[in-house]
DNA sequence: TTGGTTTAACTAAATAATTAGTTGAATCCG
DNA sequence: CGGATTCAACTAATTATTTAGTTAAACCAA
């Protein structure tokens, strides 16, 4: 890793942790291993090195979701794909979380509009999955559901543990959190895909 | 309203919109109208503000909960009344929503004890609902479900589009939020019971 | 090939700016 | 009186940013 990448890596790591404002630029370059000087050579600023790190973690969640929605298949499928998806989003970045949600927090428009912007993809994910519910409902399969609401319940569900993690385990009692986890995207997709299905 | 009050009211506004780190005492100090000098007067220090600042939101929450444990019904009032229960946590009070989200992202210990004791008051509101859920069960009126996933699901469809309603709106374009916020616990309980129903 | 020149990457230290917290004298009011 | 409050200037500390100078590799013309 060269310093700039050194930089990069370690500013993710500090900026989930203690957002824009917590974060230390002493700090950053000491982690780094690298000269603090060294971070406005390259960066210009904190705050433009905070916006690098962003737009990095959202052209990750775009990547994804431009891998999630390549294939067609069958509603069961692709919900599932879909809560693979928020999954593999909120997981595998463990510094994706925290930022996501100091940035909702602080209401920053510019991140609002990448990150809606990375999520509606062309408007391929929006589209998908109301065409999704629509061709449901024609078929006579689920039931006459308002195809936003039922997808907003759908995202909710997958992401309020995701990102709420600690606080859940705490509050329910769950100890095993990784079988917990494994077994949460079947339990959300089957109850949603019955709480669509036409009696 | 006195020295006091105004102080903690600006401080509420000030730390929700900018974090504890991000807060400034000469900002609060400013925008209450008062002397920088009664800030520590009366809290101490700008630490200890935020802790009286979250404490008090708590506070809130757990009244709330009480309130809304307080009487026994059928699950599908039950599950409408803890619908309205999220809606009024989170709606509510517009500061406690970003202070909630920076809480989690910062993983503070302290604030997920006091979150988690809040929420489940004397366990009731997690026995309760494991209660609805497997008297449902044994009626044959629900499906074979895990109860925790379930309530967990039920958490986050509640939950979601409380807290990231700006994001969600501009993802799935939603012209008319006050409208939709209104359909959405109608919207959510029926998916819900649909889901849990029994075939 | 060689000696000078440029350049990007880097360092150590200094400076500039911000900000939490303090002080002490003065005022206000029941 | 005495507790609450104002006020503005202050400090001590922290922290972001700049600066002046170094290094080593790349480049290039004679």
């Amino acid at each position: 890793m060269n310093t700039f990448e050194k930089i990069l890596h370690t500013a993710r790591i500090e900026f989930a942790r203690h957002g824009l404002a917590g974060a230390r630029v002493d700090r950053i370059a000491s982690l780094a291993g690298v000269n603090k000087a060294m971070i406005y050579y390259h960066f210009r600023s904190k705050e433009n090195l905070h916006r690098v790190v962003i737009d990095q973690e959202l052209g990750k969640v775009k990547k994804l979701m431009e891998e999630a929605l390549a294939q067609e298949t069958d509603p069961e499928s692709a919900f599932r794909k879909l809560s693979e998806l928020f999954r593999s989003m909120f997981e595998d970045q463990d510094n994706f979380v925290p930022m996501f949600l100091r940035e909702i927090a602080s209401a920053n428009p510019r991140f609002r509009k990448a990150f809606a912007n990375a999520m509606s993809e062309k408007k391929r994910l929006t589209e998908k999955a109301k065409r999704l519910i629509n061709d449901g409902k024609k078929k006579r399969l689920f039931r006459d559901v308002d195809s936003r609401h039922a997808m907003i319940s759908f995202m909710g569900m997958n992401m309020g543990y995701l990102l709420m993690a600690p606080f859940v385990n705490s509050i329910w009692e769950i100890k095993d959190e990784e079988k917990f986890k494994k077994e949460r995207p079947k339990q959300v997709v089957d109850l949603f895909l019955h709480g669509l299905r036409a009696k």
